[in-house]
DNA sequence: ACCTGAACACCGTTCAAGT
DNA sequence: ACCTGAACACCGTTCAAGT
């Protein structure tokens, strides 16, 4: 039973079935095998759920969008970002395991210090760059968080449902929700990309206006 | 058995052991009553967890930070997101409930209804208010979730050992997240405020400039 | 050495039976 | 009407026993 057989399984009943419904039983029955012999290679299903989340991180580079011929650190970190919510956005259900682990695993770690070495290079101090490295990271995730909050139904009906529901609130009790409900749904990613730009523009604001782009040679 | 100690010892009995470890065994304990009772009140565990979140969201008016005599829509709208974040960290287990739920109860709808109403208020279009809304929000949460992730244990203890574990990593294969490690723990107060600052300064950006301040009568 | 059926102590949920 | 013990079909995890 070689152990990335059970992870690359893991990963499929997570996005399957989720956090939730996931089972060792399940798991064990998928590889035709018993839930002890999953104990002798794993301590349990938390250990499972990490080299989960592991496995996923491994994919984030596969999501690289392209890029310009001299990237500005803007374009790397927005890149980056973009990636792993694009990774996250193909696993809905293992976003959710971010809210019990920090992910130290080698995959992890690259894209920490991908990220913060695009900061550093982009003339932010060690201090910010581990400031913005957070914010970033928290707003990826919260938002990949969202992606499957209230259910598996698929995003455009999901949407469509709330905005219904927005729209049909008391407008003298809510006018505000009401009137911006009627722009709803706006898709995911263009939510995504604003609040990303906010951030990624708010952060160049903090540099002494050099440094933007790396000078050549 | 009033609907509202169920709620109450619910939110308590999630505060101390987690979504994971809650179960109606325990709340029916704890109440001195019976599961089968429990399920008279409510559907299920889920109903309950929704419970739960309306009833935390319920707090964060309480947690409003003083604000200047005549606010602007910054002052308003960080204040906002302050006073869900200080709540969620007074309930770090309930936080990670929103992954499972978006929250649609009357006081969720209000505190959409204000801080889409602050944005209308200062100026913003309809779309783009409910795009802001959803990237503060989804910060929130985001940084909210990982409050918990990585067990119960307190801040300070948990930071220090992040900390020394990004510190004793090879600085050859990870110099840029070693360099940055030299700063944490940064508190986690400091880093959600200077991500929240970088997105209320980005949004200011997108106004053409008027209205930041409403003006006076 | 590597695997497994069966067990243990739990779940969420339901229902017949009590007052 | 309101409550409950006991049951059902599940969990995660362990262990004696098999090859």
């Amino acid at each position: 039973m070689p152990v990335d057989r059970v992870i690359a399984a893991a990963v499929e009943l997570v996005d399957e079935v989720g956090p939730g419904e996931f089972s060792m039983r399940l798991l064990a029955q998928r590889l035709r095998s018993s839930t002890a012999t999953l104990y002798r290679h794993f301590a349990g299903k938390d250990e499972i759920f990490v080299h989960v989340v592991e496995h996923v991180l491994g994919e984030v580079p596969r999501h690289l969008p392209e890029l310009p011929d001299e990237p500005t650190w803007q374009d790397l970190l927005g890149a980056t970002a973009d990636a792993l919510f694009r990774t996250l956005k193909e696993h809905p259900n293992v976003a959710a395991l971010f809210g019990d682990q920090v992910p130290l695993g080698p995959r992890a770690l690259a894209g920490r210090e991908a990220a913060i070495g695009i900061l550093l290079a982009g003339g932010f101090t060690a201090e910010v760059a581990a400031k913005a490295y957070t914010a970033v990271g928290h707003y990826v995730v919260g938002f990949a968080t969202q992606l499957r909050a209230g259910g598996t139904s698929d995003e455009k009906e999901e949407n469509h449902d709330l905005r219904e529901f927005y729209r049909t609130l008391d407008p003298a009790r809510y006018p505000a929700t009401v009137a911006s409900a009627a722009f709803l749904p706006i898709s995911l990613d263009d939510e995504f990309r604003f609040g990303l730009q906010l951030i990624v523009d708010g952060l160049a604001r903090q540099l002494p206006h050099a440094g933007d782009r790396a000078p050549r040679g």
